[in-house]
DNA sequence: TAAAACTAAACAAACGTTTAATTAATTTTT
DNA sequence: AAAAATTAATTAAACGTTTGTTTAGTTTTA
């Protein structure tokens, strides 16, 4: 249905995709011209258009570039049978906030098109990206059903909502998280740890209610 | 220190404003241009640097008019004595997501122009915003523990983070959660509905569950 | 020496904003 | 109450920039 391309960029694309990367992150799609592309990237305006044709397709391009990236990951996950399902939920959640707090400006930008309706032809990755990742879960979910680690009636949407858009959400206010709590002090690196440890403590606390049966 | 203009706006302002929300919505703030919300909104081009001053100030009288529009509800909650920290904050969650549900353009604006970090003078307006809403919900947690209905230790920016952000992606991905769960045959009003009850009764949980001593 | 990589310059189209003129509404003066 | 004066609302056209893309030529690589 989706031909996934999955194409190989050189060294000089990667450049350009993670410079328009950043730069589509910081100031959105539309408020980023080529030329501000280019010059950031210290390369011609013209080689934007001779790698990937134009503008629109390299947005396709950082979505292609990345989510192919992302999906190998988690794969692994499903296959060993060593781990309980609780456990591998754990995996996901960690997974996730990890992906996400190192590529921060793909999920800023991610988020940006989400909430724009007239978008561009990367819907489709996404949903089909979406789809796979829910079917993960879900498959994880039944697994410990069967176990009875889990209780029935649980919904998955819901659940991946709340890991992806807490997550998302947290991730893009953390500077009025450091304001309102005062941690302007706090080296960068520390906050960013800080927030990670957090966030992934209040997911799986949160996981833990929704999916255990009670006492 | 922020002075909050809170501009009365004529019939004709307000036609503008609505119109460019849901233009800015759909098509993103710079993916819209001036001469779309004018022809749209059926009126001349100039009209809109006559009345905003630009089409930046346009966007920040959009701000301006949904947020002191929308402040004033949630209030009342907090004055009223009659009535339990658990039942407050359920309440506050509903109208959450009663507000989001009928103002979706709005809050997806809201959603893209969070995810951007280079943004415009609205900043300041979306941190006051959230620096009362956080107050308000820290007293009533506050109230909840004195009165022993709720546990000590309760990090209320990750509970907001989970309200706001699971409020949001469910919303702003309805499409996906429409197609995925094959429900393209139900009516859009039916399937509104349908998408407030699941949110609901989904963040009440979570809340229960992170607030509630254990048994 | 052929293909690939790269460049400066030019392209038309679209952008936000302003101008100058006209019509509509309101206020002031008779 | 009518006429005049003033302000507000609205318009079409033009403004100078900036936009994404292309061209035609040059340099580099294989």
């Amino acid at each position: 249905m989706i031909e996934t391309k999955t194409m190989e960029y050189n060294e000089k694309q990667v450049q350009i995709i993670e410079t328009a990367e950043r730069l589509f992150s910081a100031k959105g799609f539309e408020g980023t011209s080529v030329r501000d592309i280019a010059q950031e990237a210290g390369i011609n305006i013209a080689m934007i258009s001779y790698y990937f044709g134009s503008k629109e397709k390299l947005i396709e391009a950082i979505f292609d570039y990345r989510i192919s990236y992302t999906r190998l990951t988690m794969l692994g996950l499903l296959q060993d049978e060593s781990l309980s399902p609780t456990i591998k939920i754990e995996k996901i959640i960690d997974s996730y906030i990890n992906k996400m707090m190192s590529n921060q400006c793909f999920y800023r930008l991610m988020s940006q098109e989400r909430a724009i309706l007239e978008v561009h032809n990367i819907t489709e990755l996404i949903y089909d990206s979406k789809s796979k990742n829910m079917d993960m879960v879900k498959k994880i979910i039944h697994e410990g059903q069967r176990t009875g680690e889990f209780r029935k009636n649980v919904d998955v949407s819901l659940l991946m909502a709340t890991l992806i858009g807490t997550s998302n959400h947290f991730t893009v206010s953390q500077e009025f998280y450091r304001r309102y709590n005062n941690m302007k002090e706090m080296p960068e690196e520390e906050f960013q740890k800080h927030l990670k440890k957090k966030l992934g403590n209040h997911l799986k606390s949160i996981f833990k209610a929704l999916l255990t049966n009670e006492a």
